[in-house]
Order: structure tokens, then sequence, then C-alpha cells
DNA sequence: TCTGGGGTCCTAGGACCC
DNA sequence: TCTGGGGTCCTAGGACCC
């Protein structure tokens, strides 16, 4: 395990010390290494010390074993390709839901040190810490690693571990070193590691604003910091000050304890190879999209109050609508109608779509749905058990093994991915998720 | 990082009201 | 009937995150 804080680093400048009292506040940034393949390499002895990937379901990698990387697979990278490079790539789909058993164990852990934790992601979260040395007679840093070596001993997987004033600054700490890492940085310190961050890696700033300041010549953290307060608000607004604050020591954003409040949106999109400006596939595209995020729906119990439609171009441009709708709605069919009122307003002809996707917003629970008095009763129950039906039999035999007609352009299509629509043999190349269905039949490919 | 999928938050600007 | 100031609410879209 690597071990340190900067202690031992020389200061390569003392002027404009940016805060100096050590540990006002003491925040832990606990970050899962690899999560997704960790897990997997917990729970199989087997594939420790095998290069793993999950993904199998999407063909993309989603998280790569730091063996997996070591030969250069990381995450986004197409399945096909990834087994080009390495044959003995150990390739799983994703189990989201022993990665969500482990998330809650090590979440459980880190409240074992203190009350205040943030499960900020499946994989990551924050802990504050702050005046629990009295209790535990030891250091911050003490703190912190005990954490750490309690997740490894009990899950059987590693964590980097960050130390610092803010989250903001625990949270380059734990990025700092990986895997298994442990980076404190207390206030007198701070300004050597802002001076080894570049502005890309600072959380917040993304690729726009990055770009931005490194054209004004802000090319670290600590070149940001020491603009001053009201250039950094007028340049970038409130969370341009906030970061300011926080990568100076200064704790804006606090340990947040709360669950996770009701989820505000269901997203679903699919990018479909090659693009097509077929306005029935592109349509149909669409309401696939909706069957999913309704089903969605209907499983957390949620109904949307708002639906929106984006079409995304071949250029990665988009146009989008949206609309509210009077009452609850539990399946696509209801809204197919609106749905293709908001697509005739949005596709242009002659452009070339590449991706579909539906948002149902403003989320209600389904506890407060109130039925309109007016409203077609009899229709719209039958429409409900039409659906639940339709999924209680998909459930049984194939996912697609009841479909609304409205998908029909879809099905017709022979020997296709349902979601890869468009013949492809004359004019694309083959479109690797379609492959990988046929191909692979069991969960691991070892050669 | 030339781009997969699922999310949240912030802001600018328009509508509407006094 | 080009004319004040100011508040609130809503929406579209940008930017960012994992």
């Amino acid at each position: 395990m690597q071990s340190g804080n900067y202690s031992n680093v020389k200061s390569e400048t003392n002027s404009n010390p940016i805060m100096l009292a050590d540990y006002p506040r003491a925040i832990v940034h606990v970050d899962g290494d690899a999560f997704f393949a960790s897990v997997e390499q917990a729970l199989a002895p087997s594939l420790r010390g095998r290069p793993v990937v999950t993904g199998l379901e999407r063909g993309i990698i989603a998280a790569a074993s730091y063996e997996a990387r070591a030969i250069g697979i990381g995450r986004g990278i197409p399945l096909t390709k990834a087994k080009a490079m390495c044959p003995n790539l150990v390739i799983l789909p994703s189990d989201y839901e022993t990665y969500a058993l482990y998330s809650k164990h090590m979440f459980d852990i880190m409240r074992t040190y203190t009350p205040e934790v943030e499960e900020y992601s499946i994989d990551e979260g924050f802990a504050d810490i702050t005046g629990m040395r009295r209790v535990f007679r030891s250091s911050y840093e003490e703190i912190a690693k005990r954490m750490q070596s309690d997740i490894h001993r009990q899950l059987g997987i590693t964590v980097s571990v960050g130390l610092s004033l803010t989250k903001t600054l625990a949270k380059l700490c734990s990025k700092f070193r990986k895997p298994s890492g442990f980076t404190a940085v207390p206030g007198r310190f701070i300004h050597i590691l802002l001076q080894k961050t570049p502005v890309e890696k600072v959380w917040g700033f993304g690729p726009q604003t990055s770009a931005l300041l490194r054209k004004l010549g802000v090319n670290t953290a600590f070149d940001f910091t020491n603009r001053p307060e009201y250039w950094a608000e007028k340049l970038l607004g409130k969370p341009g000050r906030d970061i300011w604050h926080e990568l100076r020591g200064n704790s804006i954003w606090k340990v947040n304890i709360e669950a996770k409040s009701k989820q505000a949106t269901i997203i679903k999109s699919r990018t479909f190879v090659p693009a097509s400006a077929n306005r029935d596939m592109v349509h149909a595209e669409l309401l696939a999209n909706a069957e999913e995020a309704f089903a969605k729906a209907r499983r957390l119990r949620l109904r949307p109050r708002t639906i929106g439609i984006v079409l995304r171009r071949q250029d990665f441009t988009h146009d989008g609508a949206e609309a509210k709708i009077d009452r609850a709605m539990i399946s696509a069919e209801e809204a197919a109608p609106l749905i293709r009122r908001l697509f005739d307003t949005v596709f242009q002809e002659g452009a070339l779509y590449r991706a579909t996707m539906i948002v149902l917003g403003k989320l209600e629970t389904a506890e407060n749905e109130q039925l309109d008095l007016f409203e077609n009763r009899p229709r719209i129950e039958a429409i409900r058990r039409l659906a639940l039906a339709a999924e209680g039999i998909n459930r049984r035999y194939r996912p697609d093994a009841v479909i609304p007609a409205t998908l029909l352009f879809l099905k017709n299509e022979p020997e296709s991915d349902r979601r890869i629509a468009p013949p492809r043999r004359a004019h694309a190349p083959a479109d690797p998720r379609s492959q990988r269905r046929l191909a692979i039949p069991s969960m691991t490919l070892a050669c």
C-alpha cells in the first residue's frame, strides 16, 4: 500500500499561504479502485491478478481492473477492440445489485467512524471526521487509514483515500495515488498540492471551463486560487466562487448525509448505427426508448408530469421539445400521441440522426396519483392492465416477446438487434453490439 | 478522450404581475 | 400607450458528474 503525505515534500514556494491551520475541518474521500471489477475479483478468487472488465451487456467497458488497464484497456472501449488487444480478457456483465450491496457495506464501515457520511455515488463517498480525534484517541490520518484498512479487510476490495480540509481537496487527494493510495494534505501543504494539479483535474472544471482558464493563462489549481475571488465569480459564476474557496481550504460544500432525494427524471436514450434520416425508423427508436422509460417508471412507482424528447444528429448537435401532461400516465401507449406531436415539431426532413432520447420529468410518487374525474377511466385501466400483462409475459419469456404494434417497424427487420434497426449490410460497418449477442454465449471469455 | 448512458444543477431570458 | 422598476416563476440549454 502506498502511503504518505506532503510533509516530506519540499515546498516549491512559501509565498502566499492559502490556509495555515492543519485541519479546521477534516474531510475524507473514499474512492473505490476499479470498483465493479474489484468486486468481481473479490467474489471469485480465480479472477484475482487477471485482466477483468465488466460491461458485457452493453458492448462497452464499464469498469476495468488494474491488470486490464496495465495493457491499455479502460472505460469506454468497445469489447471487440478490447478482446483483440487481450485474448485472455475476462468479460463479465455488470451486476449492479451485487455492487450496490458492497457499496452499502462500504458506507456502513465508514459510518463506524462518524455518522456524517455522504454516499456520493455507488463507489465513492465522503466522511466528515472533524472532532473525532478525541473519540478515537488518534490523529485524523490514523482514523482515515483505519477506514481504508477496514474496507480492505472486510470486503476484499481496495479503495483510495484522501484526507484534507474540504470535499474538493479530499477528492484531489484520493486521486493523487491510486490504487490503494493514501494521501493527506493539511492546511499548510495545500499550495503544493494545488501546484501539482492542472485545472482539468479539479472537480467541477470540465472541458469548457478548463479550456477557458488555460486561454487566460490559468494552468493549475494554484494559478486559479491566486486570482482574486471576484475574478473567479465574475468568470464562472457561483460554482467558480465555490470552487475557489474549496481549493483554498475553506469548506463550502458540506458532507450531505441525507439519502438521495427522490429521483427527478428518468432518461432513456440509445445510439443507433448507422445514423438514419428515416422518419419512421427514428420515431420507432424514440417509442422504444419511451417503452423502457415507462417500464422503469412503473418499477419505481413514479409518474411523470412532463415528457421531453431529444433527437441527436450525426454531428452531435441536438434538438428537443418538452410538454406537460395533465394526468398521470403509466405507459408509452398512453403517451404515444403526445410523443408523436413532439417528434413532428422536432424532426427535420433530410437530417441524419444518430440517437433519440426520452426524458420523463417532474416525477411524482404513484401514491399521490390523482385521476381526473372526467378522464376515460375504463380505457386507461385497460391500457394499464395491458402494459402490466405484457411486462409479465416478457419477463417470463424474452424481453421482446410482446411489443406494441408501433414497434413492428423495428421488429420486422430480420436478424437485427431491435435497437440497431437499419439494414447495415449495404453501406455500413457491422455494429459490434449486434454481433456480440450472437457470438458470446457465456459470461466468461477465456482463450 | 471525437463522444455510451443516466443523471443533477445553474443561469439567462421571457412571461407575467404589481 | 416604447414606458419605470422590480419581483417571481418557468423553461431551455449549457456544463458537469459518475
